[in-house]
RNA sequence: GGACCAGUGGUGUAGCGGUUAACAUGUCUCCCUGUCACGGAGAAGAUCGCGGGUUCGAUUCCCGUCUGGUCCGCCA
């Protein structure tokens, strides 16, 4: 069967005149009575239709799907909004080659329904253009990744999926093996191991579209079956690594959606991004960088009887109008889960320092702290305190984000990009114990080694995110390719040689036959399609 | 594991002690020759997520429960 002769999307006023066989689901019907047009859709595009007798074509509802032959002709209006706008074809016969009940959503742009009932009908919510596009989009990033790998002569190998678990990070998600009746196959969380035993098996250059399955609770910018897209090298410095990537994310963004990012990436380190900006993934589209608190301030919460041991600021500028008693209440509620017990604020108001905290500043050092929060006729400065460095900044960088948000200072249109470095190589737990901040075969860096026996949590890692828009993009590090510094870690992180030989045995004997120094990245592929694609629910990017 | 928010015609929302349960959109019927979110006239369509309680009376208040969402924990 002949099904047509063009694509709607691609007609034009060069074709008036042409015999045109189309193919396309109705999107909208209007019937003037004696007239009638039907915007015709296929992925390509919208046409529209013109019908000179309604009453000779058989009936015709929305979705259905319809076969046309016609003649393209030119409009006398255009309509500019659609590309195929100056032209439409007048119909001499109509087919339709399959009926469609009444439709439980819209399928246009802006559809009516809700996440649940697209998600039920997704088959007709990917009927609509902004759902294409995204997973064009999706498309069109693999590919560029494919051909810069190409490019630079990395090689795509595929990782088992049914695996051994791996301790430390996610819980697995299981599957039970047939052939042994209660024991089970773990899915990957990560190629990690297999990835490193690709460079001790000598390829150099790796990568790889990877699925990956970790189950634990979603988040609105976290699925627990996702994809990354999978690196690993050899005998590159992390340096050299980082500017290699670079040129790959450069090439996406370029190709994908024709956005320049700088050469090179702006560097933040981890130190620098928790002191300004709250969290090691910030968003840099926007500035609103917290700030240390004028002494007056450390000795008035004390003399209040206020937690001291951390105190930070943030200013927001112009924001006396938009921080309402009612936004206000709301912070205060927000951060009380993390042990906040309130937040002070200070305005400049009718040419004067007001808070109702005034009072535990003497009145002789009101007129300094005025001078030193320097504070413009509408700004407001928030503070608030905690015993944990980290839970206060996590708290108030939040807040700096929906500060930035009430404040309109979000441009959506940019691309923020930076590389966090210097990550710590260790964090603590709840019992004092040091535990990997990245992994356990993450590689300290270099001039830091004698650190390790002294005073470990100070040892800094050559770890690094990829971070975009306040997004954790990508993550990756250079791994540990000497086995007496990574008995070294094993030993600080507290296994005992036995432990060690049960959990990574098979995978640190590798290490013994000659293994290069190497390391690697992950890339988020959805989280990449989300900023690429201008969306923030992480549904959206994937099918 | 925890907190918060939401479940009302097909869809999206309003209503929050007594309503003929409202509006928009969709659906159906009729009219319409230049629409492009076509327009006009009319109609149908809802045991207000489920169970219990309070009350003379519950869609509305309370308790429980289920479903969905957001966040915290978690995500080396």
């Amino acid at each position: 069967m002949f099904y047509r002769s063009h694509v709607n999307g691609i007609l034009r006023l060069k074709d008036v005149g042409q015999k045109v066989t189309l193919i396309g689901w109705v999107q909208r019907k209007r019937n003037l009575g004696s007239l009638m047009f039907i915007d015709l859709r296929d992925r390509s595009g919208i046409v529209q239709l013109m019908i000179k007798d309604p009453t000779k074509v058989p009936d015709i509802k929305n979705e259905f799907l319809i076969q046309i032959q016609g003649i393209v002709s030119k409009k006398a209006v255009a309509n500019p909004s659609l590309s195929t706008g100056e032209i439409e074809v007048e119909v001499t016969t109509l087919k339709v080659l399959n009926e469609s009940d009444a439709l439980p959503l819209i399928v246009d742009d802006v559809t009516d329904a809700g996440e649940d009932i697209r998600l039920q009908y997704r088959y007709l919510d990917l009927r609509r253009r902004p759902m294409q596009e995204i997973l064009m989009t999706r498309s069109k990033i693999v590919q560029a990744f494919h051909s810069f790998f190409a490019k630079h002569d990395f090689t795509n190998v595929e990782t088992p999926l049914l695996t051994l678990s791996t301790p430390g990070g996610a819980r697995d998600f299981l599957v039970p093996s047939r052939l042994t009746p209660g024991s089970f196959y773990a899915l990957p969380q990560s190629p990690q191991i297999y990835k490193q035993l690709l460079m001790i098996g000598g390829f150099e250059r790796y990568y790889q579209i990877a699925r990956c399955f970790r189950d634990e609770d979603l988040r609105a910018d976290r699925q627990p079956d996702f994809t990354q897209i999978d690196v690993e090298t050899s005998f590159l410095s992390q340096d050299e690594f980082l500017s290699l990537m670079e040129e790959a994310i450069r090439d996406v963004f370029k190709s994908v959606k024709g956005i320049s990012l700088p050469q090179p990436f702006p560097r933040l380190s981890y130190e620098t991004a928790m002191a300004l900006y709250g969290t090691d993934k910030p968003d840099l589209r926007f500035d609103l960088p917290l700030s240390n608190v004028p002494n007056i301030i450390k000795v008035a919460y004390e003399k209040a009887g206020f937690e001291s041991a951390h105190i930070k600021g943030l200013k927001l500028a112009n924001a006396s109008n938009m921080l309402s008693r009612k936004v206000l209440d709301e912070w205060v509620t927000f951060v009380k889960p993390f042990g906040i017990k309130g937040l002070v604020t200070f305005k400049h108001d009718q040419g004067q320092l007001q808070s109702s905290f005034l009072k535990f500043v003497p009145p002789a050092s009101v007129e300094e702290l005025t001078r030193l929060l320097n504070l413009k006729p509408g700004d407001v400065y928030v503070v608030a305190s905690h015993t944990d460095m980290h839970v206060l900044n996590t708290a108030m960088g939040i807040l700096r984000t929906r500060g930035a948000k009430l404040l309109n200072l979000v441009d959506e249109k940019k691309v923020a990009i930076t590389w966090v470095t210097d990550f710590p190589l260790f964090d603590t737990n709840e019992e004092g114990q040091l535990v990997a901040a990245h992994h356990p075969f993450t590689r300290p860096q270099d001039d830091q080694l004698s650190l390790l026996k002294t005073q470990p949590k100070k040892v800094l890692a050559q770890a690094y995110d990829l971070v975009i828009n306040g997004y954790e993009a990508g993550g990756g590090s250079m791994r540990i390719y000497d086995k007496v510094i990574q008995k070294q870690i094993f030993a600080l992180l507290g296994m005992s040689e036995e432990t060690i030989q049960k959990k990574f045995g098979w995978f640190i004997q590798a290490f013994n036959y000659g293994t290069p120094p190497h390391g690697g990245i992950a890339f988020g592929l959805d989280r990449l399609t989300m900023i690429l694609a201008g969306t923030d629910n992480i549904k959206d990017v994937i099918a």
